[in-house]
DNA sequence: GGAAAAATCTTTTGCGCAAAGGTTTTTTTC
DNA sequence: GAAAAAAACCTTTGCGCAAAAGATTTTTCC
């Protein structure tokens, strides 16, 4: 490959120092305009541009983010790295992305390299496989500023920003209760991520609240498409088939929603189906789905400006914060 | 921030030089058993990462890959950098992402951080508002290696990874013909996008091959779910409404059928419709769509190979590969 | 026992840049 | 016109690492 431009060879060039170069770009008083403008000028004819790399060693300071996400492609993530994005460009950090494909080996060796890249903060969602947090804590050890957002770990001397999952859940429920269900089914995500304790907490409060006695046998554990559309199928099968439906998200609603069609069940007529996340998809399909806006770009915008609030702010003695999203109910046809 | 541990630390702690620890922990013939043993415990114990920053000064290679996409959150692109990222993985490189938002002085701007960061190669997805590409002449003069993808520009010295448009098109529209359609609407892109010259070059002559006339009144520009609401809407009033679509997108599709639904139009018995991308609400919807599979995971993965390809031959002094991703009809219920 | 050979470790350099601290040249001032 | 002050430039250093080249110690072998 060929090399880059440096001050070098401008200097050179010119018959200046390296010195004298380097300080004519940043407009130091010490240079003439004169001088100055020369600088300028043939820094600009050969395409000089400041080795970053350089001056990340010397001021051992990237200006890099490093995120971790189980997979890019679930829009859920997808719109959260937008939001990610935004505002790193909008401070000049740049976001190195990689991906776990929710395997804890592999976000262990994706950390690693995070470390070996000097990222200035990092983001985490972590895999569904994760239960030890030996590697986050190794972040935490080096003094880099961590922002766990959606899959939340509260313990450790890291920020957090989640969905408001209790009350998202527990406003989902009432309203299913409000349109008169009384025998409402849960999606429920594994109860080893907070998120999934706090959406079962909101159901069953909700339930309790409006006097409904909870029913462990309404409980799945269900978090996909593909299983949401085996598992509704076996339980719309069933003479007490529950007459509402909670899903931990709008792929799994989808899903259900699918079976039910196929059954020649009527939504919302026969069962009414509440969502989470107001994803694309939720909109699209007939009828449109009622469900719980997560707002995933305002989370990463938020969980971004958290941490480079950290990154800027000189010490590491901070006591972390635990950022809450609103959610919001949208109404729509499945309910 | 703390300082993280170096070989100099290493150095000190046991008596050695830096070039010993450095020997050492890359079990350098030079150095005894016992000192390496004795370096890499005390590496270990300090949690010694390499700093890959110092490594990439110094061999003026970063192992990271850079990757500007329109948005991160539309599925097709965050298919793509699924699949860029796990090739990326596999070889042991990062991925730095950067977003234009379609705009142009955005992606300009995301080139000269991306060369500022000394990124060894380039994969690209530009703007449609870029008219002008001399910012990525500037790559090329910098001989950083550069595959565009999707959004492709045949004339620069660069590799090309797009999905076989104009087969796709003229697959899908003579699909439509088979299945009697004989007034077909395409909803197309901008027609400074190569993709969308060769996809209406595809659907016309799927119609000359069939015998019919191509009538311009037919052909929409329209790329948004929203754009095809609307449009749809005033072209299904009209008498002529078209009883086949071709739609550039799924979303548009989506948009089509969700605005027929309102008028009451049956699919696919009064309109026929076909999309392009086979996201996931395209199987998600009702009738499900008919589409055409780009296949977004294996562009990212071949472009991305292509990329690691040129970045590890040394020589800039190839002849660009133009590679297309075959396409595959995916029928479903709105034909 | 002593020179050659082998083993083991160290010093130095450069990657590109910025900043501390020099040096030289020019200008000012009495 | 000479000392003081200001302006304009230069040399050096360090960031962390690896590799070239050099230095020291230990071993080998007749």
């Amino acid at each position: 490959m060929k090399k880059q431009v440096t001050i070098k060879d401008i200097a050179e060039k010119l018959g200046f120092s390296v010195s004298t170069v380097s300080r004519a770009l940043k407009d130091h008083p010490d240079i003439s305009i004169k001088t100055r403008e020369a600088v300028k000028e043939l820094a600009k004819l050969l395409g000089y541009k400041p080795n970053r790399i350089a001056l990340n060693l010397k001021n051992s300071k990237t200006y890099t983010i490093g995120l971790l996400v189980p997979e890019t492609q679930h829009y859920f993530f997808s719109t959260i790295i937008n939001g990610i994005e935004e505002v790193a460009y909008e401070n000049n950090y740049n976001v190195m992305v990689f991906q776990s494909n929710d395997k804890y080996m592999r976000e262990v060796l994706n950390i690693q390299a995070l470390l070996s890249n000097r990222v200035d903060g990092v983001l985490v969602s972590y895999a569904k496989e994760t239960r030890d947090f030996s590697h986050f804590q190794q972040i935490i050890d080096n003094e880099i500023p961590l922002v766990f957002f959606d899959r939340i770990k509260k313990d450790l001397h890291a920020d957090t920003v989640s969905v408001d999952d209790y009350h998202g859940a527990f406003q989902a429920v009432s309203y299913l209760l409000g349109k008169g269900c009384r025998r409402i089914a849960i999606y429920s995500a594994p109860q080893h991520l907070l998120l999934g304790q706090n959406r079962l907490r909101g159901y069953k409060d909700a339930l309790e609240k409006n006097g409904i006695p909870f029913n462990k046998d309404l409980v799945y554990s269900c978090d996909t498409y593909q299983d949401a559309i085996k598992i509704s199928r076996s339980i719309f099968k069933k003479k007490d088939m529950p007459d509402g439906l909670f899903a931990v998200n709008d792929m799994t609603a989808l899903g259900a929603m699918k079976a039910a069609r196929k059954l020649g069940i009527s939504i919302p007529e026969e069962l009414k189906i509440v969502g989470f996340e107001n994803s694309l998809s939720s909109s699209i399909c007939d009828p449109e789905l009622t469900t719980v806006d997560q707002f995933g770009f305002e989370m990463g915008k938020k969980a971004t400006k958290l941490l480079l609030k950290r990154i800027e702010q000189n010490s590491f003695d901070y006591t972390p914060e635990h950022l809450q999203i609103k959610t919001q109910l949208i109404e729509r046809g499945t309910c």
